[in-house]
DNA sequence: CTGTTAGCGCGTTCAA
DNA sequence: TTGAACGCGCTAACAG
């Protein structure tokens, strides 16, 4: 702001040639015009140190260049790898990302206007209120693909994970051990496959559920949550992390209180971040396919960016359910 | 792109009223209006879900409400955290923040053109290559302020952290405890204050310094390099850390090397990230102030946004030592 | 109280 | 091979 930038104008003038000719020479190699004149018009723009206004070239152009990632929360482990994933896969088309936080913690709604104005949008585990995506993009029709565990399969492109199966595998698991205090940590209001997968296989086997909701999501919330918890109710036998941050602070937890993982408390998460091979206790855990995903929703994206009119893209994923130390395999 | 946005000329024309006219009553709150004409535009333009266009916006005004935050990978786990604690500051303000990634793992460089052309940028942890962006913010005079490890005090705002005494502070602390044999664990080609203070305080006690040099800073690639060291050339008695996850994985290459903190190996990290607290042996650190560290940011971004021309911005922050178990603290 | 006009910086027709 | 003019959607200054 200080210095005026140079602008293409100023370029033109300089040259003594019309705006559009050098517009068009710099944007288009092939456009018919005299090398010298080419030549000029490239040293001048060097030595000048050029750069088009990004914000105007949009207006004009109607498209930016760039893809929005809107994420929750980056002190989620599993959300700074899915955001650095994705960006892998767009770097290599050309496209810049903005990573977007769209509840610092809680509950702060989807910004209602998107000032990145990005030519698409890809949101990752999108909590109940991200469906006012929906219907800002039924106005605006920003390409929009929805990824991670996708509440609700109506009318829009998602990349989803199913939870449902490989949960139930998980707490079967726990249950094949002998263990019959088999409890679901699990942030309060969460209410996905992971839960319902577990109440329905404890239903099953004619056991009592155990539902330790804790007071946020961050491994702090859960230690705190789960140390009280366990405090007033003892320990159960084993656990069904809601991912792999809960399953972390569990086992700081189970440690402090002198228990041994897994002969006193197994342990089961979710996520497969790298953070798990770090417990002293392999963490045994489900495995997102985040690559796939990743690589998933940036074709869905491109191809809605491209044809805007394309029948809906969804695909659902199967993570897998890997077994370590921590749920008793030897 | 579908369905055509609805713009500010549409609602003009259904109201029969002029675009400049329905422009002011949207913005300004104050303007004079009648109540009746004022009801009426508010009405339609509800009705219409009608969203001004960000990017004409920001070409009109040259302002877009927003800020940059570049930052070298998310992947160590630090960077996450920054990242998080700078969006709080600047969402009180009303400000959108982008992320932006400018070293997916390697060296890519700085983006040439940035296509958000944000109101200010702040870079955390630039490497020497990042001084491009001097060069850039030069001609086009972006808001700019650098935190982190600051390498060139030259004609720019920055919020450095001052690595050289507490890192002096904790490799004499190593050497206190009677061990001779005390490492340094870094990226090979980083070449900070961490380094700078390690080296003087061995050569002033008569030691010979051992520098481990890992082939990438991500927690398995410091994993792998140190399990190669230590099977050439064995174990040193302890190890100062650049940063926290380094000090993570080395835990993991110990353990897995039956060795015991901090009775084989002593180690010191830095960052003091929250992941520290969920080792078996708590780990002991250099703890950064963070929070800190983005409101000052924030504050002098502000101020640069506001009075371009205002003096250099300047503060070196220092960190704090925080011994644990794991550098021999009973 | 409201309408008109002139940009913001660029790409992209159409002519010449 | 080049120039002139228009439009992207919006804000802002000046009329009336």
């Amino acid at each position: 702001m200080l210095k005026k930038n140079v602008n293409i104008n100023d370029l033109a003038t300089r040259l003594g040639l019309s705006k559009g000719s050098v517009s068009r020479i710099l944007n288009d190699p092939q456009a018919p015009f005299a090398p010298e004149t080419r030549r000029r018009v490239m040293a001048l723009a060097a030595e000048l140190e050029y750069r088009p206004n990004a914000i105007a070239r949009a207006l004009a152009t109607g498209q930016t260049g760039s893809v929005a990632f809107w994420i929750r929360d980056l002190a989620v482990a599993y959300n700074a790898h899915v955001a650095q994933a994705f960006e892998t896969q767009i770097e290599a088309a050309g496209y810049h990302l903005f990573i977007r936080l769209y509840g610092g913690g809680e509950g702060k709604p989807f910004p209602q206007m998107t000032p990145e104005n990005a030519d698409g949008i890809v949101t990752h585990g999108a909590p109940p209120h991200g469906w006012t995506v929906m219907a800002q993009s039924d106005s605006r029709r920003v390409p929009l693909v929805l990824t991670g565990a996708i509440l609700d399969p109506e009318a829009l492109d998602w990349v989803g994970v199913d939870f449902y199966g490989v949960s139930r595998t998980a707490v079967e698991h726990l249950l094949a051990s002998g263990r019959r205090r088999v409890a679901l940590l699990t942030p309060s209001h969460q209410c996905d496959d992971r839960r319902l997968a577990y109440l329905e296989v404890m239903a099953e086997a004619d056991l009592a559920p155990e539902v330790i909701e804790t007071d946020g999501e961050s491994r702090s919330a859960v230690r705190r949550s789960l140390a009280e918890y366990i405090a007033a109710h003892g320990h159960p036998e084993a656990m069904f992390c809601h991912n792999d941050d809960a399953a972390i602070a569990a086992s700081r937890v189970l440690v402090d209180l002198g228990l041994r993982i897994p002969d006193d408390v197994a342990l089961i998460g979710c996520d497969g971040i790298e953070d798990i091979e770090y417990l002293t206790t392999p963490l045994s855990t489900i495995v997102l396919p985040i690559d796939e995903m990743c690589a998933l929703a940036w074709r869905y994206l491109k191809r809605r960016m491209q044809e805007p009119d394309a029948p809906p893209q969804r695909i659902t994923l199967q993570p897998t359910l890997a077994l370590r130390a921590s749920s008793g395999v030897s």
